[in-house]
DNA sequence: TCTGGGGTCCTAGGACCC
DNA sequence: TCTGGGGTCCTAGGACCC
């Protein structure tokens, strides 16, 4: 059986630290961390002392001494990484992105026009380097799955070419933390029965497997394990929710602290949705205690929604019954709100279902369309002035703003 | 002392329906 | 008194990824 390598994985090497040296050429070579309080991203040379992303600044200080720290430069990112994924498209109309610096590209129907596949990466490679000025990874595999190792394999700034005919041999001698849904709980368990290996967990029978992770995850890792991974590329993936958090320190759990968060991460969330002509049936709340444990609420709803006041509520309710099951809990550290079950929701579908009952929002409450439609003016007004020209005058908080505005919205995904 | 933000997917039990 | 099975949706929690 005849089979080629025909599925890339394109990985932006350390993304925004790579931006940044770029930027400004005294960088360029020295360890550098993106961000203050938090490393939101780090240079492959302070990776070398351990510095790794979420980790605090002090923490990465205490080591790597030299660390210099830097601003963002945020607009910038989200530039040059449509700039080089655009580079994929050249190649071939199968790219599905993954996040602001990763996509996947499938160049077997282009190699009558482009050559192999590898030819192919090499000219990516090249050209991102050369137009947009950044290095960026490239593994070349039978699947998707081989195809994301190989990148990994690949770094910093190579190409990895994984040949179907020898795939299981290369597979099985690397490490299972590599394998996708492998994080620290799957590794701790499988080391505990002496699998570090993915061929050692190819060899492990399917029973003691099933017995340590779940007969799911066990059958999961096993198809993995042989590169047997049925997914393809997905070229327009929809955003199954929208949700927005807010790290609040640490902080008794009053309204005075709850309402007004609450009604920011609606806002957030809301507007969002309403500029997508999208709503969402199913609201969620996390709340996160002082212990860091979370736990979450969530409440179904008969119709959609993307009124502001409305979720705002409907999460009030909910993270008061959270906290009412919690009562020896003294401290809140997070509030998160997220809503799923999207559908598009025209403003014609809207008006139709306002002359019809209301839009059974919520238990005992008809406003919902009459406030998306203010909402929807307010939304108007942040698209000519800008976003604080108005809103909701309980949402201004007091500074604690740990991570800066553009490194949130980079983290969005497109709706 | 402190520990970000935005997502996806899976599991398991219970309710409910046919 | 004893007695079904399958499917779907909801909720809560957990693991993982970028």
């Amino acid at each position: 059986m005849e089979t080629t390598a025909t599925i890339l994985h394109a990985d932006l090497d350390a993304f925004y630290a790579s931006v940044e040296q770029m930027l400004n050429p005294a960088l360029q070579g020295r360890p550098i961390a993106v961000g203050g309080g938090v490393v939101l991203a780090c240079s492959y040379e302070a990776k070398k002392f351990g510095v790794r992303g979420a980790m605090s600044g002090r923490e990465a200080k205490k080591l790597c001494p030299e660390l210099i720290f830097v601003d963002g430069h945020f607009k910038e990112y989200q530039r040059l990484g449509d700039a080089a994924i655009r580079i994929l498209d050249d190649y071939t109309p199968l790219v599905e992105r993954i996040s602001i610096d990763e996509a996947f590209a499938d160049v077997s129907g282009t190699a009558h026009l482009f050559g192999p596949s590898v030819a192919v990466a090499q000219t990516i490679r090249r050209r991102v380097r050369e137009e947009v000025g950044l290095p960026i990874s490239i593994g070349i595999a039978r699947t998707k799955h081989l195809a994301k190792i190989g990148s990994q394999v690949a770094k910093p700034d190579g190409l990895c070419f994984i040949d179907p005919a020898t795939e299981l041999e290369f597979l099985h001698n690397l490490p299972v933390e590599l394998m996708w849904g492998v994080g620290p709980k799957t590794k701790a368990r499988l080391a505990g029965v002496g699998v570090t290996t993915i061929g050692q967990l190819a060899a492990t029978p399917g029973q003691s497997l099933d017995r340590l992770l779940g007969p799911a995850a066990s059958e999961k890792l096993k198809s993995l394990a042989f590169n047997r991974d049925p997914r393809e590329i997905d070229m327009d993936r929809r955003a199954r929710s929208a949700g927005a958090q807010s790290a609040l320190g640490r902080k008794l759990p009053t309204a005075k602290i709850i309402r007004p968060t609450l009604r920011m991460l609606a806002d957030r969330i809301c507007s969002r949705l309403r500029a997508k002509s999208l709503a969402g049936s199913c609201v969620t709340v996390r709340v996160r205690f002082a212990d860091m444990h979370a736990i979450t609420r969530s409440l179904t709803l008969d119709a959609p929604i993307a009124a502001t006041g409305t979720v705002t509520e409907i999460a009030e309710d909910l993270v008061a019954g959270a906290l009412r099951d919690h009562p020896a809990e003294r401290y809140i550290t997070l509030l998160a709100i997220s809503v799923s079950h999207l559908a598009y929701q025209p403003i014609l579908q809207l008006e139709l279902s306002l002359g019809l009952e209301g839009e059974a929002m919520r238990p005992g409450t008809r406003r919902g369309a009459s406030r998306w439609l203010a909402d929807k003016a307010m939304d108007k007004v942040r698209g000519r002035f800008g976003w604080e020209a108005i809103g909701y005058g309980s949402v201004i908080l007091e500074g604690h703003r740990s991570v800066p505005d553009g490194f949130r919205e980079l983290a969005e995904k497109d709706l």
